[in-house]
Formats: C-alpha cells, sequence, structure tokens
DNA sequence: AGTTATTCAGTTGGGGCCAA
DNA sequence: TTGGCCCCAACTGAATAACT
C-alpha cells in the first residue's frame, strides 16, 4: 500500500488529492531532469502570447500557432486552418522560429511536443507553448518527451479537475533517464539516429505529397483545351439538372477549378466510367448487425476496423482497432480506396495494398472497388481525391452542415482526369515504390536510410516509419526500467 | 421487406476568455 | 499566471426517411 508523510502533503501546499501525492518509480535511477538538460533557464519570453481572436482575419502575412498543431502522431507541426490562424500584422510578435526548435504544449495537450521542420519567420505561437532552449542531446530529449513514460509522469504532476488542464512549467520537474550499460554513449546515439530518421521520413512524405499536388496542378493549368475560363452565374435549368441549389458549387471558385478539369486537353471520366462501383463501409450500429466487442487491441478472430478518423491526410492509416461480432461483415478487398465522407476532415483516403483478412470500415467510409482489381489505378484515383481535397474541391462538392457529407449520389459529377500513363505513373511512383535498405549498423545507417528515403514512396515511407517507431518505443521503454540494449537494425526488414 | 441515404443527437476533447 | 466556466469542433452511433 502506498502512504504520504505529512511533509509530502505540506510540500503540495495541503493538496490531498491522490494524483498529486502519486510519484512513478522506475528501476533505472540515472536520469535528469529536462530542466538540468536546458542550455539555461527557460525564460517568460520562451512562452508564446495569445493575440486574442479579435485579431483573426481571413488572409494575412502572419500567423498564429495553437496547440493542436502539435500532435502525439507526428514529430512535425500538422497544419490545418484550425491550427495556423491568420493575424493581423500589428498584433504580431516575433518569436523567430527557426528549423528544429523544439516547442512543448503546457495547456491541454499536456507535454506534446514537435521540431520544426523548417524556418517559419511571421509566425508566432500561442501562449499555450513554450520554446526549449536545448541543443545538446536534442533528438535524444525529444523522443523521451513524445515517449509515454514522461507523459505519465506529467500527468502526475498536473491537477486535474478543469475542463482544461495546466502544466505551467512542471514538465520540467519530468526525469529523462539515461541508459548505464557500458556502450550507453553508443546507445544514445542509436536513439538519436532512429528518432532523427523518424523525422527525416515524415519530412519525405511531406514532400513527396506535395509533388504529387503540384504534378497534378501543373498538367491541368498547362493543357487545357479552351484559353480561357468565364463565369457565370447559375441558370435555373442548372439548379433541376443538378437538384442543387446550394451556393458551393455555383461559386466562382468552384467553377474555376471545374472547368480546370473539365477543360483538359484528353478529357475526364467519372468514377463509374472508371470502372469502380462506390458503397458504403460497413454498418455497425447494433440494430444492424447485433451487439459487437470493441477493443483497442488485436484479438484473435476480431475484425480489424479502419474508419475515416483513422487515415491521415498523407494517405495511411496511422492506428486502427479491433471489432468483434459474430456475423459476416463486409470487407475490404485489396484494390479498394476507403474515402472518409463525412465530417470536417472527408476526405482523406487510402489504397489496400494487401489482401487484408477480415478487415472492414464503418458507414462513414465509403469504398472504392474496382471490378478488375486494378491497384495502379486505385493509387492515381486516390492521389486525385487528395487533389480536390487541398483545393477544398471535396467540400464544395459535399453538401450539408456539421462538417456535411459527400454522399455517394454525388460522386458521378467528380471528373478525374484522363492523364497520360507517363504523368500517372510519376504520381503513383511517388505514392508507391519499392525501395530497399541493406541491414546497417551505427555509422552506416543514416547513408542508407537516406538512400531508402529518396526512392521510397509514401506507402513504403508509412511502413517504415511504423516500423522505427515501434523499435524506438521497446528501446526507450529498456531504458526506463533497465534493460539491457543491443544495437540493431534488422527491424526494418520484414 | 430489405437496403441505402440522410438526419439527429450524444460524447469527448479542446479553445477562448474572464476573474481572482 | 492559473482555475474554471462556457462553448464549439469533430466524430460517432442510431433513428428515420427514401429507395429499390
Amino acid at each position: 500500500m502506498a502512504s504520504s508523510s505529512f511533509n509530502q502533503i505540506q510540500e503540495l501546499r495541503s493538496i490531498f488529492a491522490p494524483s498529486q501525492l502519486e510519484v512513478l518509480d522506475t528501476p533505472n535511477k540515472n536520469y535528469k531532469l529536462l530542466k538540468e538538460l536546458l542550455d539555461r533557464k527557460l525564460k517568460p519570453s520562451d512562452k508564446g502570447l495569445e493575440v486574442g481572436s479579435s485579431n483573426y482575419i481571413s488572409k494575412s502575412s502572419h500567423f498564429f500557432i495553437r496547440a493542436k498543431a502539435l500532435q502525439n502522431y507526428s514529430f512535425l507541426p500538422f497544419w490545418n486552418k484550425e491550427t495556423k490562424i491568420p493575424i493581423s500584422p500589428t498584433s504580431y510578435t516575433e518569436h523567430s522560429l527557426k528549423k528544429g526548435d523544439l516547442i512543448i504544449s503546457k495547456d491541454s495537450n499536456i507535454g506534446e511536443i514537435i521540431i520544426l521542420d523548417k524556418d517559419y519567420p511571421n509566425h508566432m505561437i500561442s501562449g499555450a507553448m513554450y520554446k526549449l532552449p536545448i541543443t545538446k542531446l536534442k533528438y535524444y530529449i525529444l523522443s523521451f518527451i513524445k515517449h509515454e513514460s514522461f507523459r505519465k509522469q506529467l500527468d502526475l504532476l498536473v491537477p486535474k479537475g478543469s475542463t482544461i488542464r495546466h502544466a505551467k512549467t512542471l514538465f520540467l520537474d519530468c526525469r529523462i533517464p539515461f541508459p548505464t550499460q557500458k556502450n550507453k554513449n553508443e546507445i544514445i546515439n542509436y536513439v538519436e539516429i532512429l528518432t532523427k530518421s523518424l523525422i527525416n521520413k515524415e519530412i519525405e512524405i511531406r514532400k513527396k505529397s506535395n509533388e504529387i499536388f503540384s504534378i497534378i496542378k501543373n498538367e491541368l493549368l498547362n493543357n487545357g483545351k479552351k484559353k480561357t475560363f468565364q463565369f457565370s452565374n447559375p441558370k435555373l435549368t442548372d439548379f433541376s439538372s443538378l437538384k442543387r441549389i446550394n451556393a458551393g458549387i455555383f461559386s466562382e471558385y468552384f467553377k474555376q477549378e471545374e472547368f480546370l478539369i473539365k477543360n483538359y486537353i484528353y478529357g475526364f471520366n467519372s468514377i463509374k466510367e472508371l470502372g469502380f462501383l462506390a458503397s458504403r463501409g460497413q454498418n455497425l450500429q447494433v440494430s444492424c448487425i447485433g451487439k459487437s466487442i470493441y477493443s483497442s487491441e488485436k484479438k484473435n478472430n476480431f475484425y480489424t476496423v479502419i474508419k475515416p478518423k483513422h487515415l491521415s491526410v498523407y494517405g495511411f492509416a496511422m492506428s486502427e482497432e479491433y471489432l468483434g461480432n459474430k456475423n459476416n461483415l463486409k470487407t475490404l478487398k485489396k484494390g479498394d480506396i476507403i474515402f472518409g465522407a463525412e465530417g470536417f476532415e472527408k476526405g482523406r483516403s487510402i489504397v489496400i495494398f494487401k489482401d487484408r483478412d477480415k478487415t472492414i470500415t464503418n458507414i462513414h467510409g465509403i469504398t472504392l472497388n474496382h471490378k478488375k482489381e486494378n491497384i495502379k489505378l486505385s493509387v492515381f484515383v486516390k492521389c486525385f481525391l487528395d487533389y480536390l481535397r487541398r483545393k477544398n474541391l471535396i467540400d464544395l462538392y459535399a453538401v450539408g452542415g456539421n462538417g456535411g457529407s459527400l454522399a455517394m449520389k454525388y460522386w458521378d459529377i467528380i471528373p478525374i482526369p484522363k492523364f497520360p500513363k507517363a504523368i500517372k505513373d510519376k504520381i503513383i511512383k511517388l505514392y508507391t515504390n519499392n525501395s530497399n535498405i541493406s541491414n546497417s549498423n551505427l555509422s552506416n545507417f543514416e547513408k542508407n536510410d537516406f538512400n531508402f528515403n529518396k526512392s521510397a514512396g509514401i506507402f513504403e515511407l508509412d511502413k517504415s516509419i511504423k516500423k522505427t517507431k515501434l523499435k524506438l518505443n521497446y528501446v526507450l521503454s529498456d531504458i526506463v526500467s533497465n534493460k539491457k540494449i543491443n544495437i540493431d537494425f534488422t527491424f526494418l526488414f520484414d
């Protein structure tokens, strides 16, 4: 049974909350507090500032970064219109955000951390974040702050009970353990190398995703039939033929973007014409399939569920869950596209690459199944759907409030351009391209990894990230519990 | 009657803001 | 600076409407 002394309680300003008296103890006593690892003491100026919502504007040269840009699944900031807000330049304060800076969150998603992938001039961070002054062992420390042992400690230090938790600077009192075995410096190096590898791969995924986007954009821009676009307001017949009167698809922006695709020199096809059959995913409600058992862990005979919320914007599943049900549910097949069709973040999609055992999605994921299982075509269509999402066209094609939905009946009006094979292959190769890495050691891994990243597609990069993350996690856990670690890179092979 | 599409509403986590 | 209230975004399961 755990106990607390009177002194302990007094130290805590007489707080009796059990969570505050709990301390996380680990076998490894060789640790430093985060504050001991900083280059210098944390200053108030390291904290961001609030500009107030009155300074939010729709377009600007200056931006305000919210804590939501820091996400558990990524080492890099995640950008969307929620996380990066244009603000009036007069309210801006310079934070000189540079490539490699570490940013930690102290409010709401407490302890979440990212590293900046490049310089961000004209960007400031909100009052919920600190910029950490760390140069020595930066990647080692970064990987530990992302690890659950750090979060557990912080969780116990920060009072619960309020809607938004405030960590103040309590993260500075969390422990970062160090290895104790003979070749401890090599182990530290190993952790740093793996962490850097993860960051590089994330950067590479974004780079390739951007490349796909610009290939599509340029191909459409440079190969139009007619030269100019002319906007005209909708006619009554447009309403009746499309059976829609909502403004989105009649706006000038939409018309112009749609013109770009429909005016493409080689023409376009609908999803159906390409041979896809669209249908909704399995309806999981009790009245439809009876009671199910939900689990976050893999279990024998359970279905794997990939829901739209699990998909990243770059086109892979970040996580999955499992469901036990006695019925024969509608499973996904090789070559299928899952497309998240509902809500504010709709439009994310993935392609199923391998024949998977008992994998399903839910009713919010529309599946596009090709009659003849054509992976290459599926990948191309998926990439083009990404283009539409990034151009905000998915939202405009969709109907309804609360984020809306791109119901199946609207899929027929979505044009997919008939790109020449060479262009298509270029796009497909960026998304998936087999790449091999030879077995490595500490001294040559970074070079081998660099070469792997260069040729690998987004899909392969993600696969490699998942393996590396798993390994890194084991290594960090072993450091926490003071177990001996062997340096190896065989985990990268299947 | 069974299947599919649409709408509704609950849940959860997180952001804004104010006052102490 | 911090605690806490208010409110909203995002997502989900389920009910209901609309089609075969």
